[in-house]
DNA sequence: AATGCGAAAGTAAGTGCTTACTTACCACAG
DNA sequence: CTGTGGTAAGTAAGCACTTACTTTCGCATT
């Protein structure tokens, strides 16, 4: 019913096609979770036999750790520290918390498959999304927690604990995407740019810890 | 493996035994969602026999459904309005704000199984679940960005669109919840007690937003 | 108080279909 | 002629759900 059929007949390099296999899995695990997924649909997806998928992945276990895997390694490292480090050093603190929210929205409905995937494996208490969530969340706190230390110390923020602030800074944006991606996607609570969304909740945080 | 057998020999009556199996089958969709959870083992949790949960619920589907009816009717009208209406009247910022974060924080400590189904069914995209989160959360929407409307009028609070104060605020607290419930269950990251994050939240708020 | 009985509570043992996964075999490029 | 990419046709287990049957209870009539 929902099994679409992608006609890829050519014969492919291994590599390609497992690539191609992983990418279809994920959409169909990110929409429908590990356990409503089936082999077959995943393999109709991919314009391959079932048996195919086994040819290049042991077992379903498999193909869901191997997309855990490369989502982990492909989102961790690269975007969201550089940029904020020199807005940091320049105590620019507008500069540091909208970029931040900023990139994370942007991130997030660009590429709602993957909250969607975290959020999966969370419910399943599958571990490698643990894994993950621990090493980039756990930096995100470190990061912006010890920011807002060391600006209290130039008496700019309020005697806050920061790791409550960035609770509460992180909760903003972050529960302002699962909104849009799933329970209000027309937007009818409420319609706002990427930007404004950033530059308000920025500005709430900012005033909010102020001195 | 994980099939609890709870041995409940004794026959009872209808409607007695209707909510056993509803119970029973709730814990395990929260806990593993509903494609995850099989027929049987929701039987072997409510120690009698498959046919005799197919003898209460027609299908597995109308299970699913008369739980979330279940905890639409239970959990939507009762608590939330009340309290808060007179703190509103007196306006009492701090108390309306307050009072909102503890209960929704306390509510999702206490019963973390409700959290979690509503998740997986808008995950899974049921209906159901969003019934309630239109009329549910469309009510906290309307009344708090009212009564923040109403408090810039008096003065009290600056010029922001008041839909994105309340998505600022709920995302803090639901955040928090699902941080606590999801992703770090030992509460690594930051432990706190329920009134100290209601607090500290209404008050980064309040001074958010405040004139 | 004992009896008989209809309806409700309960089940053992299936049904047919779907699932994850395998086997045994083919096509073809180097 | 070998190794790699690919498949058709399985298989055994598991799934939601049914059938045909037994047990137990409440209670009206003797």
């Amino acid at each position: 019913m929902d099994i679409i059929l992608e006609s890829t007949n050519t014969r492919m390099a291994g590599e390609e096609r497992r690539r191609q296999i992983l990418h279809k899995a994920m959409q169909l695990f990110s929409n429908k979770g590990f356990s409503g997924t089936t082999t077959k649909e995943i393999a109709a997806a991919a314009g391959v036999s079932e048996a195919t998928v086994f040819k290049h992945f042991a077992n379903k276990d498999e193909l869901y750790s191997a997309i855990l895997d490369h989502k982990a390694c492909a989102r961790s490292l690269p975007s969201p520290f550089e940029a904020l480090a020199e807005k940091a050093a320049a105590k620019d603190d507008f500069g540091v918390f909208y970029t931040m929210a900023y990139n994370a929205i942007t991130h997030h409905s660009e590429d709602c498959a993957f909250l969607r995937l975290m959020l999966h494996s969370a419910l399943e208490d599958h571990d490698l999304a643990r894994t993950f969530f621990d090493s980039f969340v756990t930096k995100v706190y470190e990061f912006l927690s010890e920011y807002i230390r060391s600006r209290q110390q130039d008496g700019a923020f309020r005697d806050v604990e920061p790791r409550i602030a960035v609770r509460a800074f992180t909760g903003m944006f972050i529960q302002h995407s699962l909104n849009n991606i799933l329970w209000d996607k027309e937007q009818k609570l409420l319609k706002i740019s990427n930007e404004d969304a950033a530059r308000e909740f920025a500005l709430i945080l900012l005033q909010g810890i102020k001195k």
